[in-house]
DNA sequence: CTATTTCTGGTACGACGTACGAGAATTGCG
DNA sequence: CGCAATTCTCGTACGTCGTACCAGAAATAG
């Protein structure tokens, strides 16, 4: 068995190396000329592993997916969501270009699938059907990738944003908007925990109602 | 005055051509040349009246941002927040592509900063400070933009996802998706409003309480 | 008229994803 | 052993993108 010419490398190793670059140089620095130089291969040689691009996409955010750290379930379905949402998080801070990958993709590998499943067992005790169980998790996933961006944006307005705004609030149209660039003030970093307990149970409590 | 071979076209004109393209064939298919075809021009004439692709869809956002309906302020900021992010969404709804395009954008926009001012005047009751007003307004217009994306989205399942979705579930590691793929039920659509109000109070509350 | 200024748009370059296909490396069969 | 069948490798090449460059066109100022 195993006929023909044996592969030189793995999915594991092209999809890894993807992520490595994603990691340290951002999503929109993983191209396959990169990722081939990365392993020491052609351009073209990734597509005996890998169909198209977005697949491989797909498949780097399973892969972080499965390093995600998996949630013991209590009962309590607002203590179990928010642990979930929790893990979602470090995930994405840790890496950096999730929140921007997880748009459009396919939800076909294991992992994604683990993380429904836990979402759906957290979401077990509230006796929702299984439909609205899912848009709430997607839903939850939202939230936390918007949380995330937020809090890696941090505010960092670049000088020459400020310049413009200022000359635009010099017009006197913005009288509110003056009066914050006048305070000047750091602002205080969000608690993520407390927003997200907060946006998610009220999330699920309105399932409940209606 | 007014040296020089004159301008054949407007800014205005060039933004309008890109959103009309946005609006019908998606983000996507928004390149300079297609713009330019658009307006009857050649590709590189766009750039007198814009610097580069990027400022053209900060330049798209703030002029759609310029559609949007003005909010009434009743003093209540429950209300008036929630207004905003109605007003938000409504504009989200008829420009599909907004959602997509927000992340990464200067504000450095007319209408953007009216946006910014019209959010501080509805958090001007709640006494909090500036950079707190506008941390929460980022993640209001967040979290619209992640209703308005699972709103687009529906829940519309890709036959190909499905058949590898099923083929994971037969394996019997995922029970709670397993019995969720056998309701097969059509999911409720989720109601903005509800969901809104309880996740934008929450976040205000949270706020005003640390 | 001529110099100056400004806008036009063809050509071209370096990216990108990836189709194609010749060659290399392996196994199975005679 | 030789030879077909199979499978992976990767150089070349095409069509796309954003956009740098620049010669030419069209206006005004003197």
């Amino acid at each position: 068995m195993a006929r023909g010419r044996p592969p030189a490398h793995t999915v594991d190793q092209v999809v890894a190396a993807a992520i490595g670059i994603a990691d340290t140089e951002g999503l929109g620095a993983v191209t396959m000329r990169r990722i081939a130089q990365q392993i020491g291969a052609g351009a073209m040689s990734l597509y005996t592993y890998v169909p198209d691009k977005d697949r491989l996409v797909d498949l780097m955010v399973d892969r972080v997916g499965g390093t995600r750290t998996l949630v013991v379930l209590t009962g309590d379905w607002r203590t179990d969501l928010l642990a979930v949402a929790a893990s979602q998080r470090s995930l994405m801070l840790a890496h950096r270009w999730l929140p921007a990958a997880l748009p459009n993709r396919r939800l076909t590998g294991r992992n994604m699938l683990a993380y429904l499943e836990e979402g759906l067992a957290a979401l077990e005790p509230t006796g929702l059907s299984g439909a609205v169980k899912l848009e709430i998790i997607a839903l939850v996933t939202g939230l936390v990738a918007t949380f995330v961006t937020a809090e890696l944006a941090g505010s960092a307005p670049v000088p020459e944003q400020v310049a413009l705004i200022g000359e635009a609030v010099a017009t006197g149209d913005f009288p509110q908007l003056a009066s914050v660039l006048a305070e000047g003030g750091q602002g205080a970093e969000p608690d993520f925990d407390r927003l997200a307990a907060w946006t998610i149970t009220g999330l699920v409590t309105q399932a409940l109602d209606s």
